[in-house]
Order: structure tokens, then sequence, then C-alpha cells
DNA sequence: ATTTTCTACGAAAACGTTTCAGTAAATAAA
DNA sequence: TTTATTTACTGAAACGTTTTCGTAGAAAAT
């Protein structure tokens, strides 16, 4: 009934009140020159007066161009994700874009699922840090091969796979974590880990090693684990650990909830820390800093990435350039040591 | 060059190759009746064979459909929104919804501006937060006229507005921390709210208020703060209460990062927690459990929240009821009081 | 046998933009 | 003056779906 009473908005309205074509309008509206300067103005006047907004959905029907960024993370929850998606998200929304944020919840099922719906939805690019048991990346290749360009972060592909890569130093972290522990006179250092199909735990792995060879310190594998790093697990682990003597002096946890969760534990069964016990945990989680002793852990500047994952993304939305990666070489992004009082 | 070589998706393709029409693979793909069995089979193995995925900006252009969610959100890193937003994305994603989160950073002006954004990619619902400063609720007009449902869940509109609305019992779980506070035998009790715009800090005031007159114990109007809720006005805000004697008894913070911050300055001026004094937080954040003392705060129940949002959010897209409120009267979750240390 | 209902499908219009090709008028170049 | 160029605009096709209407044949009812 009221169907075409209220159907004010849409271009061929402003178009017919004005007498002009829509062409016309569309011009105007998307900054083409050769319209004249007194049209211009009428029209967005009247762009102005019946409040019109572009419908994103014809015009991208038209130009295959939806200003739409999928992005993929595991958990929105976690401390360094959340505060690059915001980064990412701010730096998107004032050049015009949108993000559509998914979560995998470490599930790969879901990640493929999701990369298929960001598909559907005819995304301009995906941005995705993988789940930890992303080993076979094959279920992106669809994007690539309809040129939707991906930039991946944190957790990126092992094999050599088109896309950008943007990556913290985790092999220099963990070194720089490990190096800190040795320094302070540490010899039987526990090492918890994520599991090793993931980048960031084989590079900090890598670091933990080097920095124990560097010294000269065998590594002992009853003091090394490879989980999935929450809190539970981390228990489990440090039951194994103080089952029986000689205890560990020190625990690197590849993640700052493992780190948590250890001086939990370390503290309920009357381990003092740092005097008995080093901790050294990973990511600068807003937790590692206030709980009493503070962690020492390392900070990855999330926000830092977030930039530059936006300044790359844009640099590949402006050239067009396909999945092609531009430059295969990765981005490896510092990071740094942070010392608290549980070392 | 190769645009017709590799195009060989979309609807007219396959049916081109079934020599079969559009109509009919269109009717396979959305479960119509009335299509012969062989056809369908026929068509799904074509389907799966090119890797077929719909063209949401088609379809949607023509059914006024997109399938996604606008989500306008303060920051996506406070626990209780991130809890809720996951819980929100999971029960979508499993019907087929996808979400646009967009954060508006407690900023009034992109709160408008996101707004005009989810309208222009015409997203078929948009569930809102507002901002600490949302007095005006204006700038959501666009979505009612053009019948895009709102919900409104934690923090929303004061004065009577369409759309749904769902929040917490904030009256009820400042009434019972405060409560709890007077049981244990504080008098003088400190309240530091967020600025009273915001109707989650409007109805948590009027809960403390009614559990103080209720033991007819006085509001020390001093002892009363009305900031944004974060470290640095929660530290200046200690600061004035610890200036002179008589110190407060308690604190209860409408926020569980400015007891945090209570507990730090308590701590660094060598005030012991709970003897000395009381801290209860508000919304159970997960750092309020790891700090020694723990703090005792409200637990807002953040995934039934979701569950809620979402329940009532397909119930709406399912009648097609428009922007105008389908139950004026808010949905109220149940809050609970954990006790902790602190108390 | 005739009429009615149902099934399975096709033709074509529609959704709201963008853009190509075209044109008439105005301006510049010859 | 004629011809070429530029400017300011229009008409119409296109993007990939969905959906209405129509129709031919099959099945059911009369």
């Amino acid at each position: 009934m009221k169907k075409k009473l209220d159907k004010k908005n849409g271009i061929q309205d402003i178009a017919e009140a004005l007498q002009l074509s829509p062409a016309t309008i569309s011009r105007v509206l998307n900054k083409h020159p050769h319209v004249h300067e007194a049209t211009r103005t009428k029209v967005m006047a009247m762009v102005e007066q019946i409040g019109y907004r572009r419908n994103v959905m014809a015009s991208g029907l038209r130009t295959n161009k939806t200003h739409t960024i999928g992005l993929i993370v595991p958990r929105i929850s976690m401390f360094v994700h959340a505060e690059i998606i915001t980064t990412i998200q701010n730096g998107l929304h004032s050049h015009g874009y949108n993000l559509i944020i998914c979560q995998s919840n470490d599930s790969v099922e879901m990640e493929k699922e999701l990369t298929e719906t960001l598909y559907a939805s005819r995304v301009d690019a995906v941005i995705v840090a993988c789940t930890l048991y992303t080993s076979d990346f094959s279920h992106f290749d669809i994007l690539m091969k309809n040129d939707i360009p991906v930039i991946f972060y944190d957790r990126v592909p092992v094999k050599p796979y088109p896309g950008c890569i943007i990556k913290g130093d985790d092999f220099r972290g963990a070194y720089l974590g490990t190096s800190h522990l040795i320094e302070l006179g540490c010899k039987r250092i526990a090492y918890i880990s994520g599991p090793l199909v993931c980048s960031i735990y084989i590079d900090r792995y890598t670091g933990f090693k080097k920095a124990m060879a560097q010294h000269e310190i065998p590594v002992d594998k009853d003091m090394v684990f490879y989980q999935e790093l929450n809190a539970d697990n981390a228990r489990k682990a440090m039951h194994m650990l103080f089952a029986k003597k000689p205890y560990p002096e020190a625990i690197f946890a590849a993640n700052d909830v493992t780190a948590l969760a250890a001086l939990g534990f370390a503290k309920e069964i009357g381990i003092q820390v740092p005097k008995e016990l080093k901790i050294v945990g990973y990511s600068n989680d807003p937790r590692s800093a206030i709980v009493s002793p503070s962690i020492t852990t390392i900070d990855q500047f999330p926000t830092q990435i977030g930039k530059i994952i936006v300044q790359e993304l844009l640099k590949i939305l402006k050239n067009g350039t396909g999945g092609i990666a531009i430059d295969p070489s990765p981005i490896i992004m510092p990071v740094e040591l942070i010392r608290r009082m549980s070392t």
C-alpha cells in the first residue's frame, strides 16, 4: 500500500525529482568529472534532503566491489586479537570499508565454513589468523581463484602459500624470554608450548631451543609440553612437573593464560615465585600485569601489527593485486621482553 | 581474456551446462517444491562440481535480504561484550546469518556514522549496545523508517523508543552488592558510578541508593563519583577518598575495571583488603578472580544474554516485524552476586 | 470423454546501481 | 566558415539472482 509512498529513496527517485537521468546522479555520487557544477550542487542538495544512502548490494553487484573485508580469527576475546581487530576496524572504517568479523573457535571445520561464507558475501579481501590446527590451507584456494586477496597474520601458513603474511617475531620473543631466564641463573627450564602444527608455536619453540643450545643447556624432554594452551592443560602440566623432584627452576609458557595458571598452581602448592620458581609468559595480556607477582612476558605490540595489516591491505586493494602474493617474504614485527616480578 | 574461461560459476552457467533455465536452478537452490527429483539431484551434483556459491549481492538485491546482521558495541574488548558477541555470532551463524561487528568506541558521533553505514549495507537487523553518552536516539530512526529491526541490549534507551530491549537487572545487581556490604557491617560505603546518562549506571545507582535507604544509611555525596569508568579515573577517585579520614569502609564500583584499580591503589598505600576496606565490583570480569584478594562482583551471565538476543532476533526476523517494537516491555536478565576474598 | 487440478519447467521482468556508447550543444582549432 | 574537440548529459545494457506468470503435459475427478 505504502510501497510507492515512502519509497522515495534511490538514485532513480532523485533523478526523477530533478528531471535528470540516473546516470548523472551516479556520476555526481561517484565524483566523476564532466558534470556541471550547478547540477552537482543541486543533486547533492537532494541527496541530503531525502537522506539518500547508496544501496551497496546494487552497486556491489554492478562493480563487483563490496567495500567489505572479512576477518577470520580464532577468538575475539584473546587480548592480542582484540587489539589487532580494533586497530584494523578503525583503520578500515576511515577508508570506507566495513569489517565482517568471524570466529573460528580454533576449529578447522568452522574456518572452512567461514571462508566459504565470506566468499559468498563477495568480500573485497580476507584477513586470517589461522586455527591452531590448520595445516592444510586449500580451503583458502577459492579466494585466490576468485582474485580475493588474503592476508595472513599471527598464525600463518607454514608451507609456502600465496598471500600476504604478517607475523610477530616469535622466534626472537621466545629466544629473549629463555635467555632472560638463563641469565638469571636458571638451568632446569620447563617449556609449555602450543601444538607444533601452528606457526607461532613452531617458531617460539625454535627460539627456546636456540637460547638453550647457545648456553649449552640440554633440553629435558620431560619438561617440554605440547598442548592446547588453556588453564586446565596448564595445570595438568604443572602437576606433572611438580610430581617429583628436582622441580624446575623456571617455566616458560608460550602463552600468558598458561603462565597465569602456572602461577596460580605454584601459589597453591606453596612454591614461591620468583624465589623458587621463575615464570615467563607470552603476549603481555593485561592480566599478567595485575596478578602478584606480576608476570614477565613478551609484548607483541598488537596495535602496530594492526596498523601494518591495514597498510598492506590498502596497498593491495589499491593495486588490485588479486590473490597472488605481492611480496612472498613475510613481514616480521618486533617483540619486546617486559620484565616483571615473576623473574 | 580469461573472462569467459574461468567464469564458470553462476546460476546461468549451471543452467546452460544442464540445458535448463536459471529459474529451475534457483528453485533447486532455494528448496522450492515443484521440482522433479531427478532434476534436483542433477543440479545439486553440478553445484557441487563447479563449487557454486550464491552471489549474495545479486540475491540480496532481488530479495531485499542480506542475511547479515549489524552489531554496534562500544568496545569488543570489554569482557561482557566479548562474551555476548561470541554467543550471538555462533547462534546466528548456525542459522545462516553473518554478523558485521562495529565498535563505537563510546563516541556518539561514531555510533551515528556506523548506523548509517549499516543501513547502507542494508543489513537485516541491527543489534546495539549504546555509547555511554547516547541520550538522543534519533540517529536510529533511519533504521526504523526502513523497517530494519533494532535490538538494544545492555546499554539501552532510557526514554521510550521503539525496538526490542534486553538488559541485565542492573538495579538488582547494585542492590545485591550494596546489601552485601551493609550486611558485613559497612556504613561508610563509597560508590563509583559511570555517567548518569547511561541506562545501566542509572539503574545501578538506583539500586545502590535503595539498599542504603532500606538500612537507613545516608548517602555521603562526597563518596559518590560519576565518571567514565577507567583505571585512571578510578585512581583519582581513590585519591580523593583517601585524602583525609575517616576513610570509607567499602567501595562499590559499578565496574570491575574500577574495582581492580581501586584494589591496586589500596595495596599501594598499604590499606588491607578486606580487613580495612571491602571492595565490590560489577561484571565478573575474569581479572577480578585472579587478583589477590579476588574481588567480589556481580555476574551478568553474558552467555545467557547473548542467547536471548539471538532468540528474540530470530523471532523478529521470522515474523518480519519491522522496526516497530514487538514487545515494548524490556526483557530483564537475572544477575548474581559472586562472593570472593575482597569482602 | 471431458473438465479440473497438479506438476515441472521456461520466459521475462525486476531489484538499484554503474558504465558504455551516443548525442546535442558549446567551445576551440583550422 | 568548416571541422575537430570538449562538455554535459541521456539511453540502455549489464551485474546474478528471484519470482510472477504462463504453459504443456500428466494425473485426478467428473
